[in-house]
DNA sequence: AGAATAAAAGACTCTTTTATCCGAAATTAA
DNA sequence: TTAATTTCGGATAAAAGAGTCTTTTATTCT
């Protein structure tokens, strides 16, 4: 088991290469794919949910791609994880128990509740403009 | 994606339950079962693997089951996850990549990495008597 | 207009996880 | 010793996630 879904790992990646490249052109998914070794047609698919939400912005065709869909310090690691894994990390229960807590919590409500908020806010503010500072991400396959 | 995987749910809301019991007795699994919803066959296997590892303890026949192995306070909810899904949760770099990291941390390694030793400590700080304490658990399905 | 390129869309396969089934071994009770 | 019960162990099936392939659509270049 892990925390994000393989799917999400691959689209944190792609956003990270892509942030590190020129900003105004699109770069075709095939050379991403190569690049970060990932299946290009599954990234592809991925890339799609990143599309959709305006995270990312693709362009079919000769000169064709995918790029940033805004400028990288308005894109968070929550914003591509919400995007892909969806926000079922950030409010389920520990137990994935459905109607308790608030009125009757477990002993573990809290602590629970304040470390999803905590994921929440640490991802949310993750920047891509701060994960690429100083081109650290020297290995991203 | 969820942090834990359903076997691993469905094996920590069975300590509880057993916790909550009378601790001599053994339980059988179909009873914990049905009184929790889960398939039990499928909890069967799952137990297994806390029996193994001394966590649970189990008898075959006619007044079998399972029941703690030790004292509750000494089972604590990072030992159910470790047994069932591993330790990568408490392990892995965020991007799942390998070999970075230490020499030439990305600008996240340290925060990622505080996370999941908070996450660690938060689990193995959780032990069963913790958690039945005042019989909090009312609701377990 | 036509050829080449690249993403979108959908069907399909492979793998892992979850769930079911069944015979064997262990334990209890009569 | 026999019958009943219950876990164990292995095989199989169903569901979900990951990955592949093929066709369609949009875009560029000649
Ligand atoms: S009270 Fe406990 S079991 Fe109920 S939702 Fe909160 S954490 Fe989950
Ligand atoms: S440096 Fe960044 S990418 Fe590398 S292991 Fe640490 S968190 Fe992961």
């Amino acid at each position: 088991m892990a925390l994000l879904s393989k799917s999400c790992l691959y689209g944190l990646r792609t956003a990270i290469f892509v942030a590190q490249q020129n900003h105004n052109a699109f770069i075709p998914i095939s050379d991403i794919a190569k690049e970060l070794d990932i299946p290009a047609d599954f990234l592809t698919k991925i890339l799609q949910r990143l599309t959709k939400k305006n995270i990312m912005n693709s362009l079919r065709g000769v000169k064709g791609g995918v790029r940033l869909g805004k400028s990288p310090d308005k894109i968070s690691m929550y914003d591509i994880v919400q995007a892909i894994d969806g926000e079922t990390i950030f409010k389920k229960c520990f137990l994935n128990l459905e109607g308790c807590g608030e009125e009757a919590p477990c002993p573990f409500h809290e602590s629970w509740k304040d470390f999803r908020t905590n994921l929440g806010n640490m991802l949310k503010d993750t920047s891509l403009t701060f994960l690429i500072e100083n081109k650290k991400f020297t290995r991203l396959k």
